[in-house]
DNA sequence: TGTGATATGTTATATTGTAACATTAAGTGT
DNA sequence: ACACTTAATGTTACAATATAACATATCACA
């Protein structure tokens, strides 16, 4: 099988997912989301216009990835991270179903991210207690910051260091 | 006792804490602290310099804001939330002790903001959590995005009006 | 009172985000 | 195939946010 062929196997693939969400499979929409999944990271969207640029030869102004992530985002295609402005593609585009509680842990150095699973009960406990004092969750999402492995390592070399 | 009085009585307050702070207790730092006191929510730096100039009659250039809200910051006098890029007076200026974690709830609608305090134990279990993916936290603050009571309330209504 | 350190101001500019409108491309019915 | 409508993207302009580099002022202390 040629690398065309894979290429077309997986342009195909996120037709087929983008079917599913309910959204045009456009061309643009497709580059932006798989620049997104490429990255493998959390992009802002002129990041993104610089990715784009470079692995995959496409001018796009920064105005069409803000409308083109808003609409990702609406599709559950894409999370956006409000504690960094950034975007990250849903790990879950595989599985098509609307998916639980979804937490992300994002570096406050290197701003790595990692999309992890938490004690279903965890979560449950903390939405109670938020809307205990009247809150409703908007969206089933937690961020929280913290410095990631590789980020203390680097920090403790520095201070061993100095 | 005047009103004069109780205002020098406000402002050797402030002095008293930035002293314990260990930060210099200086006119503008103070009218800072002062006005985001007094303003009782979350304020972006711009929404600083508009109300220290309708409020305090003081007009200071954003920069300033910005350099002394860090300021204000590192001295855990003042919070910022990430999630909004907004700061708001820390509730436990008057204990002068480390507090322990601190609670954010962010009305993504009217961006209202309450500091609460959620269970110690749901606290430690949650950063026990988070630590077992490997992210150590850099500071013991979480921030939760929801809906307000008050605007539940306004959705409601229109949702019946619609 | 002079002098070094600290605090604030000025100017300029980078970055991020949106609004208004123009153009292009894609469907739809005849 | 044709005109016609709608959706998608691009262009331009600009607002809002944030920071960098340097200038000036203020304070503390010898």
């Amino acid at each position: 099988m040629s690398q065309k062929n894979n290429k077309n196997n997986q342009e195909s693939e996120f037709v087929e997912i983008f079917n599913y969400a309910g959204i045009k499979p456009t061309e643009k929409r497709i580059a932006i989301f798989k620049g997104l999944k490429m990255a493998g990271k959390a992009l802002s969207p002129y990041d993104l216009v610089q990715y784009c640029k470079q692995n995959l030869g496409l001018t796009l102004p920064a105005v069409s990835i803000y409308r083109i992530l808003d609409l990702l985002v609406a599709a559950d295609l894409v999370h956006k991270l409000d504690t960094v402005n950034k975007y990250i593609c849903c790990t879950h585009i595989d599985c098509h179903k609307p998916h639980p509680h979804t937490q992300f842990l994002i570096c406050s150095l290197c701003q790595k991210v990692e999309e992890v699973h938490m004690p279903a009960e965890l979560m449950a406990q903390l939405s109670a207690q938020i809307q205990s004092h009247g809150y409703q969750l908007n969206s089933p999402q937690f961020e929280f910051q913290g410095i990631c492995t590789d980020c203390q390592a680097l920090e403790e070399e520095a201070a061993s260091n100095a």
